[in-house]
Order: structure tokens, then sequence, then C-alpha cells
DNA sequence: GACCAGGCACATC
DNA sequence: GATGTGCATGGT
């Protein structure tokens, strides 16, 4: 345990010393940030940032106006995100907690209690973990910190917890290793996504596995013993 | 052409 | 709770 406490903190210290600051989440206003957060979902950020430029050009980049567009219209503009008739559909239902809710009033989630508000927020369409822990630290300041598949892929690979660790306690793993400090866990996680991208590819599904190998996978029509007409 | 990218909801067991 | 599947674009 505290080993690995000491592991977490040195490997936040070589990535700090390796890439400097993120400066995250890369957004320039907060409705931006959670338009972000939902289209980046298992997607390239270079292609979110397609999409808010065609968002901000239609004039739509922000919660009230991507409401109040029609569907087709909205899924029109995020296409280069991926996914854009799903996203369409959890951007509106996302906005919609957002405006119906808070009335778009961030000062005052902030007041909120953290834990209570991230269990309202898991019940929004649209916001599954690390959705709802990106709202909580990059848009309110929360001391949350944020899992992506990044950051399992890391922790596995360095020990900090086994290959498959759940969301939940690869975070429990990294909150306890940490001070409490909302401004360490946002750079702790923007310096994961960035040595992620670069440096942790993922591993083969199953290496040597025939089915890994798809271009040379014969056809089963092929194969003997295949009743060819 | 295959694989990957800052997930999530839903069905099923 | 764990596992499998559908959702889609653009870069390598």
């Amino acid at each position: 345990m505290r080993g690995k406490r000491t592991l977490i903190r040195r490997i936040y210290e070589q990535l700090l010393k390796a890439y400097g600051p993120q400066h995250w989440w890369p957004a320039e206003g907060e409705d931006e940030l959670i338009i972000g957060i939902v289209l980046t979902q298992n997607a390239a950020w270079s292609n979110v940032e397609r999409a808010l430029s065609r968002l901000k050009e239609a004039g739509a980049c922000d919660l009230r106006s991507a409401l109040s567009l029609p569907d087709a219209r909205l899924a029109e503009l995020i296409r280069p995100a991926g996914y854009f008739n799903l996203k369409t559909r959890r951007l509106k239902a996302v906005a919609r907690y957002f405006i119906e809710r808070w009335d778009c009033d961030y000062a005052s989630m902030r007041r909120a209690d953290p834990m209570e508000l991230r269990e309202e927020l898991l019940g929004v369409y649209g916001l599954g973990r690390e959705s709802v822990d990106c709202v909580l630290l990059y848009l309110l300041g929360f001391p949350v910190f944020v899992i992506d598949a990044y950051t399992l892929r890391i922790g596995a690979r360095h020990g900090l917890f086994a290959e498959g660790a759940s969301y939940e306690e690869a975070r429990r793993i990294f909150e306890s290793a940490l001070p409490c400090d909302a401004a360490q866990f946002n750079e702790y996680h923007a310096l994961l996504v960035q040595v992620g991208k670069h440096q942790c590819k993922p591993k083969p599904r199953c290496e040597g596995c025939p089915l890994n190998q798809r271009r040379n996978f014969p056809d089963p029509a092929a194969l003997p013993g295949h009743n060819q007409r």
C-alpha cells in the first residue's frame, strides 16, 4: 500500500517534469466544456475539435442553442465526432438537465454536496462515470479523480491495480494515494491522457490468435468439409 | 483494410 | 456485478 502510494506520487512528478502543465480542460467556456465532455466519448479529440468548430460557426456552441436546434441539424454539425445520432440524443438530454435543473448556474452547483451531486449526475442520460467525474472536476472544481481508458491501461501496467480493475476501484486507489487536491487531480489526469496518447498503446487482444489476423483468416466457405455448391 | 480514439446504455447472465 | 453489443467518424 505504502509502495503503491509512493509510486503514484512519483509517476505524477515524472510526468509533470516530462510534459509540463497541461492547462485542462481545453474549452473556452463552461457550456463548451460540457459539450466537449459528451462529444469526446470514445472519440479522438481532433474529431471533437472539428465538431466544436462547426457548432461555433453555427452559433450553437452553448447548451441553450444546441438544445433548440432540430435533431437532424445538430447531428449534422457534430458529425465529425462520430456516433452523431447517439450523441445528439445525449447532448440534448445533458443540456436539458443543466438548463432545467440548474438554469446553467454553475456557481450554485459548486455549493452542492459533491457526492450527492455525483449520484444525481449519474442518473442523467448520456453521462457515465467518467463524464460525471469530468463535470465534477473540470467544470465545478471538486476533488474527484477522473479515470479513463488510459488511466486503467497505465495503472494496470504499472501494477497499481489488476488488469480489468473497475472504475471505482481505480478511482479509490488514486484518490487515497494523493492529497485531496482538485488542481493536482486535474493535472494528473491530463498528464495520463498525454502520455497514454503517445506512449501507451493497447495490447493486442490475443497475441497469436488467428482471430486477430483477419486479413489472412480463411473464408469459411473455402475450409475443408464445407459443402460447396 | 484494420485498428484506434479522453464511453455509454441496454440486454443478458 | 460482469460481460457483450451497437453506436460512426477520421487519423495512422
